[in-house]
DNA sequence: TATTTTTATTGATATATATCAATCGCGATA
DNA sequence: TATCGCGATTGATATATATCAATAAAAATA
């Protein structure tokens, strides 16, 4: 009956949905296509719908698809030897998957899974191929979100190589403040080892950085919700350590 | 006079020059390309040469060139606070320097300085930005590059944050020898604090672990000259560590 | 060649962070 | 309500790596 779900939940959100669905994100790098190309596209996209947990690609798999997430929350995960993880960013709604290496090696560099409950549409990589060559401005599109996230890449390995842990975690609260909740109670979703693997230390190490914030008056912290009380503190930690 | 060693250094060779220049290297991006593109964008390059030890481009300045290195090697250094550094990767004859940012901020994120002397060309960035949009074979080859520093800068990540100094060591050597040098007893032309600098540790820290595979056999080291005697055991070492 | 300056190496020590183990809190289950 | 189980927290300790200081070697300069 799986293809049945799938069907259904298409039917919802037909005409040009990859196109509808991104119009507040900045990511909406469908904008420049034509209504015959997005119909080219959207035609043999699948929903999907993930439940908290699962697993929504798999490092080391084949890429054979690019994965639009219109709504909820999952993690990127790079899986190194021995299940040593390290979380590399967050992906909300709106956020496009491109997989790390559709155009090199057509393998996947990491792991998606998903924090909340997830929707999203598959769309076979061919299908963007077709569009990289039909279409240049989309094809821009494509080397800016690249560019992008090799930035966002670059800063993390920057951080986590030269500072030390409150410098790290302040960065991560910041991103997960300006970037990912964009609000400022948020509730994160996701649990201390996870937000640890986010930062590259031990979850022990990061809830006594967590607690040092917290007994400054810098952040409050309830359960997963945090608080950001003092950005400008925030700020200079990451800055100075 | 100044512009004159440019237009003699670009005179020896003229005709699609940097088509030319890349045709044994991998990362020829300029193969797909018209003569009447390449006539374009050969037109108004700049050739320069630089000496060990120049920077050919300066992180946070504006980047209005993409760089392609013809000759010699270079190194891609982020600097962070307070001078400290992180050498993210070499470039070595036939490789392209897209700078960082310029599909999405125009800013480059990092700094590029010779180590050997080096010959390049500098070409405007508005001649990709038509290249692209013109010939969505190039744009392909610069998402594929893009995709490809993109995947290293992963590992690089993933490996500084979960191996252990040995680990980044023999890592380290394995690039060198495999992807930058291609030969086995060969002149790293970096210091000591250099190559420290590409693993994220200290000098001092990299001697010992320098030292460490000496005396047990896996390499052989004279001044900045390193030499791969066990290759198998870097490569176990790599992954235990 | 002699002398100065830089770079590499070694050793002793300090410290940031990880590891290990115990306890706490709290929702789920019975 | 009682008990189980699991994530969060705290504390004591170990260790990888950095820092500081001294020496040795090599390169640059006179």
């Amino acid at each position: 009956m799986e293809p049945r779900r799938i069907e259904e939940a298409c039917s919802k959100c037909k005409d040009h949905c990859c196109a509808r669905c991104f119009d507040d994100g900045e990511d909406n790098i469908f904008n420049c296509l034509t209504n015959n190309e997005l119909e080219l596209m959207v035609k043999e996209k699948r929903h999907v719908h993930f439940n908290p947990g699962e697993t929504i690609l798999k490092q080391n798999t084949s890429a054979s698809h690019v994965v639009c997430v219109k709504r909820g929350l999952a993690k990127i995960i790079a899986e190194g030897e021995g299940d040593k993880k390290l979380i590399l960013r967050l992906v909300a709604t709106h956020s496009i998957l491109t997989g790390g290496g559709i155009f090199v090696d057509e393998i996947r560099h990491f792991t998606v899974q998903a924090v909340t409950e997830v929707e999203c549409c598959f769309i076979d990589s061919d299908k963007i191929y077709e569009l990289v060559s039909s279409n240049s401005q989309f094809a821009f599109e494509l080397l800016k979100l690249n560019n992008r996230q090799n930035i966002q890449m670059l800063n993390n390995l920057v951080g986590i190589t030269q500072k030390y842990m409150p410098g790290r975690v302040a960065d991560l609260i910041l991103y997960l403040k300006n970037e990912i909740f964009l609000c400022n109670p948020f509730d994160t979703r996701l649990s201390r080892q996870e937000l640890a693997d986010m930062t590259g230390m031990t979850m022990e190490s990061f809830i006594r950085i967590l607690k040092e914030f917290k007994s400054s008056g810098i952040i409050a912290v309830d359960g997963g919700s945090l608080h950001v009380l003092d950005e400008e503190a925030l700020a200079l930690i990451s800055r100075k350590g």
